[in-house]
DNA sequence: CTATTGACGACAT
DNA sequence: CATGTCGCCAATA
């Protein structure tokens, strides 16, 4: 398609399936909350793919606009990031996100 | 098709 | 709690 009224937020063209189901994903974290790789993975229907996942925003085609910040590590660490932890974490910090020692406090009760 | 890499996870020690 | 090892998946060379 291409042409001015696409209904997505997003072009995804060139993208393959995979990476178009991580974007959409993490597209639906709300703000203040954050999930981890693993649950990313099992949404999309592949529990063991979370690096996958990662390898996915790494791409990061929508930079900031997806709020590829809001995946972070299962144990509760942010992770990493492609323009760097420590944007990551500050960005998480600015939605309210508490982080300490590179983990995120009061993880189990941000979890979406 | 095979080998390597990488924003990970679970388990053993 | 810290470190090491194996496994798993997808993209890329």
């Amino acid at each position: 398609m291409r042409n001015s009224n696409s209904k997505s937020k997003f072009d995804f063209s060139g993208l393959t399936s995979f990476e178009t189901s991580v974007l959409k994903v993490v597209w639906k974290i709300p703000k203040g909350k954050v999930t981890t790789y693993g649950q990313v993975a099992k949404k999309i229907g592949n529990p063991k793919s979370a690096r996958a996942v990662g390898n996915a925003l790494n791409k990061n085609p929508f930079a900031p606009e997806i709020p590829c910040h809001r995946v972070i590590k299962g144990n509760g660490e942010v992770g990493g990031f492609a323009s760097g932890s420590k944007r990551k974490i500050m960005l998480l910090k600015k939605e309210g996100i508490i982080i300490i020692e590179g983990k995120v406090k009061d993880f189990g009760n941000k979890q979406y």
